[in-house]
DNA sequence: GTTGTTTGTATACATACAATGTACAAATGT
DNA sequence: ACATTTGTACATTGTATGTATACAAACAAC
């Protein structure tokens, strides 16, 4: 069970680390490196490998299941569900749009280039495509 | 002065409001639509605006500052510094990556398709290179 | 030069949130 | 039955967020 892709979490981050556990594992599971079907590591030993308490494991585990990624039973584990894509919300884009923009003016503002920018949403878009 | 371009908070975002605030006017910045010399509004005025607090706002201008947007002065205002680009850290690229990535994960399990997110990538991109 | 006004600043407080500790409940194997 | 392995529930503690209020500095008016 549970092959474990390795999760980074930043404890000083000012993200909390809930959401952050919660924000990695969306990634694997929208790209399908988690299928539906594929059992998670438990709460306590996903907590153990990265140093925080399991129910902070948990809580980012309800939150996926909120979301319609995971399935969660006592005993059994959180297991990877089938999840169709549901009706995004009508200001979903221009969110993202906002998201976006203030996402690459904080890196800007920290040093990345113009250009090194504009590489990785290059990549980023091809990746996507592919 | 104050020449107040429309900040959008949403007080109900998992976001704090400060933060909400910071990033708004960071990417003004960056953008170069906020140029230095200008004087931003008074804490007071713009929490009125926003319906928070002016200690919020203060709190905000205190983080553009320290992040050396602005210059705070009592009785003048905040004004925007002449500021150029640092060295970036050496973990800046991967973190812009990781966070990319995160956003993207985010708004297709929203259920925006990988189409709409494309084409936003791509015109922003164009819009960086302008 | 005293006074009032306009700014940002400092401190104290209430509330909410994040992370943990501990006890519990359910499911399964022996 | 019993023990074990899972997720869950709830109380506790520390920290973050937002507000209220008092303060300090700079400048203008007179």
């Amino acid at each position: 069970m549970s092959a474990p892709p390795k999760l980074v979490i930043d404890p000083h981050s000012n993200v909390p680390v809930y959401r952050q556990v919660v924000d990695n594992l969306r990634s694997l599971l929208v790209e399908g490196a988690l299928q539906p079907g594929t059992t998670l590591p438990t709460v306590r030993e996903l907590g153990l490998e990265l140093g925080v308490h399991f129910n902070t494991i948990a809580e980012a585990y309800r939150l996926l299941a909120s979301e319609g990624w995971l399935d969660l039973k006592r005993r059994r584990g959180a297991v990877v569900t089938e999840r169709s894509a549901p009706q995004p919300p009508p200001d979903a884009l221009a969110n993202f749009r906002r998201n976006l923009r203030q996402l690459i003016a904080q890196v800007r503002a920290e040093g990345l280039s113009v250009g090194s920018i504009a590489h990785e949403l290059d990549r980023l878009n091809r990746e996507l495509s592919a």
